[in-house]
RNA sequence: GAGCCGUUAGCUCAGGCGGUAGAGCAUCUGCCUUUUAAGCAGAGGGUCGCUGGUUCGAGUCCAGCACGGCUCACCA
């Protein structure tokens, strides 16, 4: 941390003896009247007479990220929020002491440039500086200039160096923030109100998932990041708003992988009198629409394949999905049939793990690595869907769908169970099911079902794992390249 | 939590069978007024992740620890 190299020595006495000479070290009057792109834009096209006919200033601020120089001239490359451009300069235009001043600087220091525009031999835009002030020295020498920071730790650490050099990064993240503006909008579009509700819960509720602890000292209690958003948004259906979402992050105190990260960012929305089958329709369009606005393309390359995203996508139940996993409907549809399969596939499971439990567990082990191609999951068992409506025709599974793509778990989505008095009766077993040690299985919220009490309007709502979906329109392996800071342990 | 792999200069990397540490970029000095991986000449910069052990001698072999990556587990 403390690592105070030659390099950023030599930095730090250029910084004393610019303020020994009175020199501004850290002005913030410096107004760029153009951003790099703009000045491609603008006159990137004009011939050789055209600039040198033109009379136009432009001033612009960035990075130095490269320094040519011959002594009495230099090009440098500055770079801004939008890409870089060339400067040049030369002492009979900048004067003997502004010349100096610009011998002093570094790459990596932040500077505002005044000049006219005119091009290189080489066919280089450039500006021609006939003004150079400093605005922020860098007391550390940035990466090296073309292989970047390819250190995976570093890069994850100190993110914002990882952003000044590797342009591709900034393109990832904003690419994230346009498909976030894309999905607010597409619900916007159709009614749907953004809220936000409590991230601190007094109960955790709205998944099976272990939760972070805080405390709150005024009152002396402990409280739950939340793991979902889903009984208030719920709650928000019964006070009559009809379309909900909410897009923000939830909180899990689980391990750490290519696809999880603690914290994470999560849609959740709901929308009265739909079903799960609506929300099948509604999610194959909010993602054509955004593969459409983003790359104008349906079909999106991650890992090495095709994903094709027309509607309308595979439906598959989950015995269905292992039946093409040489399982036979017979053996799956009995607890020892499927102990027996999954066996004979060399899966470990807790043999005292329920029917449903198993089947959604064997499912993920066989099947899900392997729906590649965006497919709707469904026939989900009661007894792992506490929250879920069931199924009139066959009250042993429940009307909902779990999103795979890419060989993972993309979204999940049911109709909503509206009948207080059933929703009571399954949090009590799941309440049971905690005491007696599944410490995944939900906490009766006394609060949640009285709201349902108040009547809820027949609903069905969805979340989607947003880095989830960022990782598959970047072609992003881990959730580590789709989130700015992931959590790392502490360095040393 | 387990297994495998990695950690050498600010950055990117090389270091055969154990013999006392190298390159390029960056930095510093000198030369250079259209370069773009600018060039030329020279110089400085290292707790080889940390702690022990084996050895006459450890960047190299062994053990433990730290951090990271991948896989697995956890995540219904």
């Amino acid at each position: 941390m403390d690592d105070l190299t030659d390099q950023v020595e030599v930095r730090r006495q250029k910084l004393e003896k610019l303020r020994e000479l009175r020199i501004p070290l850290y002005p913030n009057d410096f107004k760029p009247s153009h951003v790099s792109s703009r000045i491609i834009a603008e006159f990137g096209s004009l011939s050789e007479d055209q600039l040198s006919a033109l009379t136009t200033t432009v001033s612009l601020a960035g990075r130095i990220m490269s320094i040519r120089s011959f002594g009495k001239a230099s090009f440098f490359h500055l770079q801004d929020r939008e890409g870089r451009l060339q400067v040049y300069v030369r002492r009979d235009r900048l004067g003997e002491e502004g010349y100096r001043l610009f011998q002093s600087l570094d790459i990596g220091d932040i500077v505002g440039v005044r000049g006219h525009l005119f091009v290189t031999k080489t066919k280089e835009l450039t500006v021609a500086a006939h003004g150079l002030g400093l605005l922020c020295k860098c007391l550390r020498p940035l990466p090296e200039k073309w292989h970047g920071l390819a250190d995976v730790e570093a890069r994850y650490r100190r993110r914002y160096v990882d952003l000044m050099v590797n342009r591709e990064v900034r393109e990832l993240f904003e690419k994230r923030s346009r498909i976030i503006r894309l999905i607010r909008r597409f619900f916007e579009e159709r009614d749907f109100l953004e809220v936000e509700t409590p991230m601190m819960q007094s109960i955790p509720g709205g998944a099976a998932a272990r939760p972070f602890i805080t405390h709150h000292n005024a009152l002396n209690m402990d409280l739950y990041l939340r793991v979902a958003p889903e009984l208030f948004l719920k709650r928000l259906l019964v006070g009559g708003i009809e379309r909900v979402f909410e897009l923000n992050r939830n909180f899990r105190n689980e391990g750490i992988s290519v696809r999880h990260n603690p914290e994470f960012t999560m849609l959740e929305f709901y929308q009265a009198f739909a079903t799960y089958e609506d929300l099948m329709s509604l999610t194959e369009e909010l993602f054509a629409t955004v593969a459409k606005e983003l790359a104008g393309s349906l079909t999106l390359s991650y890992g090495g394949s095709a994903i094709d995203l027309t509607p309308p996508w595979r439906r598959l139940t989950l015995i269905g999905a292992l039946e093409e996993h040489g399982a036979k409907r017979a053996e799956l549809e009995s607890l020892e049939g499927l102990q027996a399969f999954a066996r004979k596939r060399g899966l470990a499971f807790d043999p005292g793990l329920p029917y449903g439990n198993l089947l959604v567990e064997v499912f993920e082990e066989v099947a899900e690595p392997h729906l590649i191609q965006p497919t709707f999951v469904v026939g989900y068992p009661l007894e792992v869907s506490p929250l879920a409506r069931k199924n009139d025709a066959d009250p042993s599974v429940v009307d909902r769908f779990e999103l795979y793509m890419g060989g993972r778990e993309l979204a999940n989505a049911f109709s909503e169970l509206n009948d207080p008095l059933d929703q009571r009766e399954r949090l009590l077993k799941q309440a049971e099911a905690r005491r007696a040690g599944d410490d995944l299985a939900q906490a009766m919220d006394e609060d949640f079902v009285r709201a349902l009490e108040y009547g809820m309007p027949p609903a069905a709502g969805e979340g989607i794992g947003i880095d989830r979906m960022v990782m598959l329109f970047t072609d992003s392996p881990s959730i580590r390249d789709v989130v700015l800071f992931p959590l790392l342990r502490p360095e040393r």
